[in-house]
RNA sequence: UCCCCGUUAGCUCAAUUGGCAGAGCGGGUGGCUGUUAACCACUAGGUUGUAGGUUCGAGUCCUACACGGGGAGCCA
């Protein structure tokens, strides 16, 4: 038996294969909490019920041992979770000596070196419980709407937009980078399959040291034919909405051991509030807050912006100068391009970042040009506008950015098994 | 890359003005029949990050370096 399934399961003898997560003991009477990736069950151990043998082994059990243990499943009000197993029996598979991680506080930097145990802790298993939930939500809705995955590469032949730092390995004797995004890939995909996504890791080697970066995170991004910029905007808006009712329903459990509030999830619902990048100016000004125009939101801004609504917002409409080259112009209104990022509630930033993107092989090749990007490495691009180019758009929305602001984290790090931070890559 | 803070027992932290290096957790031993990070008693555990300097005397003051944390910038 797993432990989540131990309503089912009451008064049956059954065998539970895990490790101890904490013992405490009365004299005549052991409490052992065991854990085995599903939850955490208490088993009592009475000496009356076990024999002479299996209490002094349970007695001399210590934290993270290996252990199959046999008892008989039972409703108490007493049991943390309110069920518990009465033991009858017990092996050890392992006994743990001196494992590093204690019921009592630690710093981050000793739990960051024991990243491999720390996984083990109630906290983590929630939070990364979270994550596969958003991860599974994220695909389930693309895929329920007709969507094909195709997989992105991760290694790529050239700096894809020139701006960012890459990471370079070799690639038989020539120079190839770490993917920082699947978009142009994705654009050929679209121009195939219609409606696609890809979901993977992105790299990006700059030298952030922020609660908001990592240099490996995870990215999801769909890329669809014919869509207009609204449109867009409307399936990012219903994707955060299915994603946060996902984890509302499927985590209850997970939400409460991290003490996430819900309320503020539970407003998540369409429309969102779409402010236009001039007003966001005002809004900034107002709080005493001065942005030229072409200025980019740092994380005190996103935080303001944010603070005005209840639900995640919208930015759109941004200066031409001050984003990608390959975001399509508003023919209303050429200083600004059709892109719009999504800033999360309770002073989370940026998770999406959505546009538009130039259909017109003239104007693309003029924008490769005014950005000094290489026309030849964008030849393939390119030749997406030559063979029955169409309107098109996308987003990219950033898994750990959204695991930190639907799990309330101060950090990013936490939100991904084995985060790559700056300068450090152990374990 | 820049700014700020820190580094003392396995872990989290104390140590008054520069004057005997100490507690909780974890470990060990013993006790306790319903515990909830259990509790109680006893016990072992230290080159105070490294290298120099000032001083009768440095965990404490100075310099450099290393490592960790927080922030800024950078940032699909």
């Amino acid at each position: 038996m797993y432990i989540n399934e131990a309503k089912e399961n009451v008064g049956k003898e059954v065998e539970i294969k895990g490790w101890v997560y904490n013992i405490r003991s009365s004299g005549k009477i052991h409490f052992l909490l065991i854990r085995d990736g599903t939850g955490i069950m208490q088993s009592v151990v009475s000496k009356s019920d076990v024999s002479e043998d299996t209490f002094n082994t349970v007695k001399k059990l210590t934290q993270e041992s290996s252990i199959i243990v046999k008892g008989i499943v039972r409703e108490d009000k007493r049991a943390p979770g309110g069920y518990e197993l009465l033991l009858k029996d017990i092996k050890v598979i392992q006994l743990t000596k001196d494992y590093p991680i204690t019921p009592k506080e630690h710093g981050v930097g000793f739990l960051m070196e024991h990243r491999h145990l720390w996984l083990r802790s109630k906290r983590q298993w929630a939070i990364l419980r979270i994550r596969h939930r958003i991860e599974k939500s994220l695909r389930d809705f693309f895929d329920k709407q007709g969507f094909t995955l195709v997989d992105a590469p991760i290694l790529t032949p050239n700096a894809c937009e020139g701006s960012t730092t890459l990471f370079e390995t070799d690639y038989f004797g020539k120079p190839a980078f770490l993917s920082q995004s699947g978009q142009l890939y994705m654009e050929a995909a679209a121009m195939a399959f219609g409606k696609v996504y890809c979901f993977g890791p992105t790299f990006r080697a700059e030298k952030s040291k922020t609660r908001r970066h990592l240099m490996e995170f995870w990215m999801l991004e769909p890329e669809i034919a014919y869509i207009t910029f609204e449109e867009n905007m409307k399936l990012q808006e219903n994707m955060i909405t299915y994603v946060v009712k996902e984890v509302l329903n499927n985590c209850k459990e997970e939400l409460k051991i991290i003490g996430r509030p819900t309320e503020p999830l539970e407003r998540v619902e369409p429309p969102f509030p779409k402010i236009h990048y001039k007003e966001a100016l005002e809004i900034l000004e107002k709080h005493g807050k001065h942005l030229e125009w072409g200025d980019d939101f740092g994380g005190d801004e996103e935080t303001i912006l944010a603070a005005e609504f209840d639900k995640p917002v919208f930015v759109h409409h941004f200066p031409v100068e001050s984003k990608a080259f390959y975001m399509k112009p508003d023919p209303d209104d050429p200083e600004t391009v059709l892109a719009a990022d999504l800033l999360a509630p309770e002073g989370y930033g940026e998770i999406i970042g959505g546009s538009q993107r130039i259909d017109d092989y003239d104007l693309l090749l003029q924008r490769i040009k005014e950005n000094n990007l290489s026309e030849e490495d964008y030849k393939w691009y390119l030749d997406l506008r030559k063979y029955g180019s169409v309107p098109h758009g996308g987003f990219g929305i950033g898994l750990e950015r959204t695991v930190a602001w639907i799990a309330k984290l101060p950090h990013v790090r936490e939100t991904i098994p084995f985060p790559r931070l700056l300068d450090k890559i152990y374990p």
